[in-house]
DNA sequence: TTCGTTATGTTGACACTGTTAACCGCGTAA
DNA sequence: TTACGCGGTTAACAGTGTCAACATAACGAA
């Protein structure tokens, strides 16, 4: 039941990554708006400054949330492109899976963007948010360019399809796109044969 | 000096504008963060619960200050595109107005973003945010299809190029795509060439 | 003009937030 | 055993959005 314990701490038992358990929990429960520091340590059933033990500020606390949540991305665009093998089909469903994650994890993408700017900071010499996500999306991209591709190619097409599914899922999710299946795969497919050359 | 008083208000003479106007002030100031009520009455002058005279709450006064962003956005673009004749220079010119505009205003811009889920909505029978900016790139990418274009094609076509701006504008302002207008251009440049039939 | 009524502002208070300071107990190490 | 630090507590502070009650200026009607 309980999860093994990697440290064995003091008092709580690993009260860091408690706190960001119940603060994705809520992610998934409320539908809009923001998350609160005391709200989470509230939910967590510990003092409000209890946080300040593990998370230096608030920031720091929504940046982990953010950077967890880019690791679930990642793991999405990971298992949504397992199952082909065709270079082309594989960026269609990463970038896919990009928008689709949006679309299921509502609270949390917001956060997500939201926090992005301080992805590839450091907190306490460790780096947060290495982008896993986003470096997927550029790899496989720049995999269905042909081989004499300048850098500059690479960094457009990559520039690219990142500002693509991000706009598409923020749009989506701000309701000013319909939340419409079909329209949102369409738009990725037919982007990636743009730059897919054995069709 | 000042402006015409459309309407010679009772006390202060036209608050809600005034209101709006050190908003606007507010967010070309302040680089990032968030923007409060009581900042704003506060650096109007004016006590903060005479704001509710004039806005049901905060999130009204953000809405339309996030509206008056939009309206500049949709000028900085018409401004943009009135140099050129050729259908795709224009969409091209509002498509980079739409990146550098929020370039220019960061804070503004995210404002934008956080509140356009409630574009299009009703603020006492008033519709907030009519998305000018977004028809205006919406109407320049269609008019590139060849004339027996489906509708889907178009929706397709006009999703791309919404997403695309949108997506490209967040990501620079997030420090996750280099802030090089060449790039910039380039990204934007290279998309409309696709749909441009004449080269 | 005078008198209500309404529009527009005020002060005071409430619940809530993020954050700091002071305190305390458990567990370890000298 | 004793000193110390890690991981928690409560109390307090400044700041926020919002509501209720009150005050006053401007207007329309008598």
């Amino acid at each position: 039941m309980e999860k093994t314990k990697t440290k064995t701490s003091y008092h709580h038992g690993d009260l860091r990554s408690a706190l960001l358990k119940t603060g994705l929990r809520l992610l998934e429960t409320k539908a809009g708006g923001e998350i609160g520091l005391r709200e989470v340590a509230r939910e967590t059933g510990v003092s409000a400054t209890a946080v300040y033990r593990h998370f230096p500020d608030k920031d720091a606390l929504l940046g982990a949330l953010m950077a967890a949540g880019y690791d679930m991305l990642a793991d999405a665009q990971e298992a949504a492109a397992a199952h082909y093998t065709k270079r082309d089909d594989a960026f269609r469903a990463i970038g896919q899976a990009y928008v689709h994650f949006a679309l299921a994890h509502p609270a949390l993408f917001r956060l997500m963007t939201s926090y992005m700017h301080l992805t590839g900071e450091c907190e306490d010499g460790e780096v947060v948010g290495d982008n896993r996500a986003g470096r997927l999306l550029k790899d496989n991209i720049s995999a269905l360019l042909p081989d004499d591709a300048t850098d500059r190619d690479r960094q457009v097409a990559t520039t690219q399809s990142l500002a693509l599914v991000h706009g598409l899922a923020q749009l989506v999710l701000a309701g000013q796109v319909p939340n419409d299946p079909e329209l949102i795969d369409a738009v990725v497919d037919q982007f990636g044969g743009w730059y897919d050359t054995s069709r």
